[in-house]
DNA sequence: TTCCGTTATATTTTTATAAACATAACGATC
DNA sequence: GATCGTTATGTTTATAAAAATATAACGGAA
């Protein structure tokens, strides 16, 4: 899928951190697996979500568009619509759950 | 996860057909998988979801519990009302997607 | 021109998941 | 007790996803 909460989460420490490399670090995730999710989400939107640079002083950096800002708010804004509106279903589903072992 | 949109369609075909075989047939799933996914739904829940029987005239069987028909139903009111409740922003987020090739 | 931290990409290895294949057990009926 | 379609389970193979490893390119600055 073209957005999801890993996703979202790591284009919101791209915006923190001003670079994919430190996002990925920050998330204990390879710069490779960072940056292909960045390529992946910059190709499933019509305008770019994260623009990056290479080289120069600080040897680049990337950063979030204000696009990819609506974007990522929208996106825990549905979050939120969606968990309210079946807040109540899910708490009763869960106490028919059997408590298991390993997550 | 214990639900989802896959467990609960092969419910309904266990349902409808009153066999695990049956059901996976009708989804062209394998008889193997179907099995899988119906242990672990019952190792979900508290309760059981499906109950089956071995040899005798028919070979077998497999049944539905209330129980089970009652999580099924409440899983599609809930899929109906997370969907309703951000259709609005799931029609402009859409509207943002690059046009792709492959589903 | 050398250094640096970053972006960008290729290649290999590992791991996890799914599929495929095979077989045993069950129990009513005949 | 032989047959039948089903449940139940083991084993192997194939496929896909993730991780690990390696390296090139960029472009300011010292």
């Amino acid at each position: 899928p073209a957005m999801g909460p890993g996703k979202a989460a790591l284009i919101e420490q791209i915006d923190a951190t001003g670079s994919i490399s430190a996002a990925a670090r920050s998330m204990d995730m390879s710069y490779r697996r960072a940056w292909q999710l960045v390529e992946a989400i910059n190709l499933s939107f019509k305008q770019p979500v994260v623009v990056t640079a290479t080289g120069g002083k600080r040897g680049g950096g990337a950063c979030v568009t204000e696009f990819g800002r609506a974007l990522v708010a929208q996106f825990h804004a549905m979050e939120h619509k969606a968990s309210a509106a079946i807040a109540g279903d899910i708490a009763q589903f869960t106490s028919n759950l059997r408590a298991s072992r390993r997550k």
